[in-house]
DNA sequence: CGTCTTCCCACCCGCAGGGGTGGTTTTTTC
DNA sequence: GAAAAAACCACCCCTGCGGGTGGGAAGACG
C-alpha cells in the first residue's frame, strides 16, 4: 500500500518540484497535498517538511506539524545532517530525518521504512547534487543554497539571522550572497530584495490537493 | 477659457491628489489626463510635472516632456526652488516652475499666467504645509518628504543617489530615513523595501483620461 | 507667545554588509 | 587524471547605513 504524503514548504516551486520528483514512484508514494503556509487538511501517513528557507526541525513549526492529528508522522527533509540538529528535531516530534542528498529512489525507500517504523535517520553518503527537485531561481542559474539564502534575504532576514536559521557560518552565508548577487546581477541587498520580490522569492500561500483512490 | 492640463508623475496617488486639489477650480483649470510612466496622449496647454520621487527638472524626463508635440508648455512642480536648479530646468525646456509650497489658489493663478506667457517662476513665500494633495503613505502618517525618500528607497536607490536625486544633503536624507522608519515601524532598509512594496511605493504605470467639453 | 510640526542640515560613532583573498571535500564531466 | 561545480569555511578591509546628538526657519494652533 502506498505511503500517503503531504509536502510542506512555503515555496510552491519547491513542493511542486518534490512532487514531480516522486511522480515516477506513484505506486509506492502518493502525494496527497502540497501545503504552503497552510495546515495539512486530510489525514496522511507522512508530512514531509522541506527546510528550504524555513525554520529547521528543532523549531516550533515542525513541532506543530508533528502534533497535528492529520499527520501520521512528521519527517524532516534537509541538507543539514548535523547530529545535534537531527537529535533536536527527533526530540521535537519528528519521526524521521532524511538528507536532501539522497536520490529519489532512496528517498522513497526511506519514506516507506519510516512509515513502517523500521528506520528514522537517512543521511546521504555524499551529496547528490544532480537530484531533481526545484527551487526559486533555478532557471536563473542559482544553486539551491544561493537560492535559499536569497529567499531568506527577501523575507527580510539579516546575515546573522540567516546564518542562525540555516545553521551555517556567517562566512558561508556571505559567500552565498556574493556568488548569488553575481549570478542575478545585483550589487546590494535592496536590489536583491526587489529582484527576489519580482522573481517568486516571497513565500507562497495556499494548498494544492490531489485526488487519491486506492488501486483496486 | 480653462487651462487644459495633464498631470505627470509615476505615482497614481500623487496625480490623483493633485487632481482632487484642482477640482475646486474646474472652470479655470481642467485636468484632461493623469499620466504615470506614459506619454501625454492628447494636446494640452500645460503638462504639470510633479517631481515627487522623480528626476528633477534638469533631467532627460522633463526635456522629453517639453519636446512632446502634445504638450503646449511643460511646467515643473517641486519643493526644490534653488535658483540654479530652476535655471537648469528652464534651460532644459521647462516654461514654468512652481513651488509645492503654494496653496491651490495660487497654483491655479500660476498655471494661468504661465499659459498666457506672463510669468514663469513661482516660489512660495514660505511653506504651506497644509496644502492638499496626496502621496503614498499619507494615511500611515508619513510626511511628503519622508514618503518621497521611502519611495526612492523602494525604487532601489542608495542614500547618496537619493541625495543627488532630491538635491538634499546626505544628512537630510538620513534624517528622513530615521523619522520615516520610526513612523512605519521598520528597523532597516530591507524591511523598509518590503513595507514599501506592499504599501504602494513602487511606481505605477498607466493613464487616466477625462472627458473634456468646453462650457457653452 | 509657546509649542508642535515639517523641511533642512551638521556631526559622532559602531557595525552590518559586501568587496576581496584563500582553502577543503565531494561529485560530475571530458 | 584534470577541470569544473557546489557546499562549506576562514580572514582582511572598507564603507554604506543607521543609531545617536544637536541646530535653524517657517507655519499652524491654542
Amino acid at each position: 500500500m502506498a505511503v500517503t504524503l503531504a509536502l510542506v514548504n512555503d515555496y510552491e516551486v519547491v513542493v511542486q518540484g518534490l512532487a514531480s520528483m516522486l511522480r515516477a514512484y506513484e505506486g509506492r508514494v502518493h502525494v496527497v497535498e502540497l501545503d504552503m503556509e497552510q495546515a495539512v487538511s486530510v489525514p496522511v501517513d507522512i508530512a514531509l517538511y522541506d527546510t528550504f528557507a524555513a525554520p529547521q526541525g528543532d523549531q516550533a513549526q515542525l513541532h506543530d506539524l508533528a502534533a497535528d492529528p492529520m499527520v501520521g508522522k512528521a519527517v524532516v527533509y534537509s541538507w543539514n545532517m548535523d547530529a545535534s540538529l537531527v537529535e533536536a528535531a527527533l526530540a521535537n516530534g519528528a519521526q524521521g530525518y532524511i538528507s536532501k542528498g539522497l536520490p529519489a529512489s532512496q528517498l522513497v525507500l526511506a519514506l516507506e521504512e519510516i512509515r513502517a517504523g523500521t528506520g528514522r535517520i537517512y543521511p546521504a553518503a555524499g551529496r547528490d547534487l544532480t537530484s531533481a527537485g526545484d527551487w526559486p531561481g533555478r532557471h536563473e542559474g542559482l544553486t539551491q543554497r544561493e537560492a535559499e539564502v536569497l529567499s531568506l534575504i527577501t523575507q527580510g532576514l539579516s546575515n546573522a539571522e540567516i546564518a542562525d536559521r540555516t545553521h551555517l557560518s556567517i562566512n558561508t552565508v556571505k559567500s552565498y550572497i556574493r556568488s548569488g548577487y553575481r549570478r542575478i546581477g545585483v550589487d546590494n541587498r535592496t536590489q536583491a530584495v526587489l529582484w527576489g520580490v519580482s522573481h517568486g522569492f516571497l513565500p507562497d500561500r495556499g494548498r494544492i490537493t490531489r485526488a487519491y483512490t486506492e488501486s483496486p
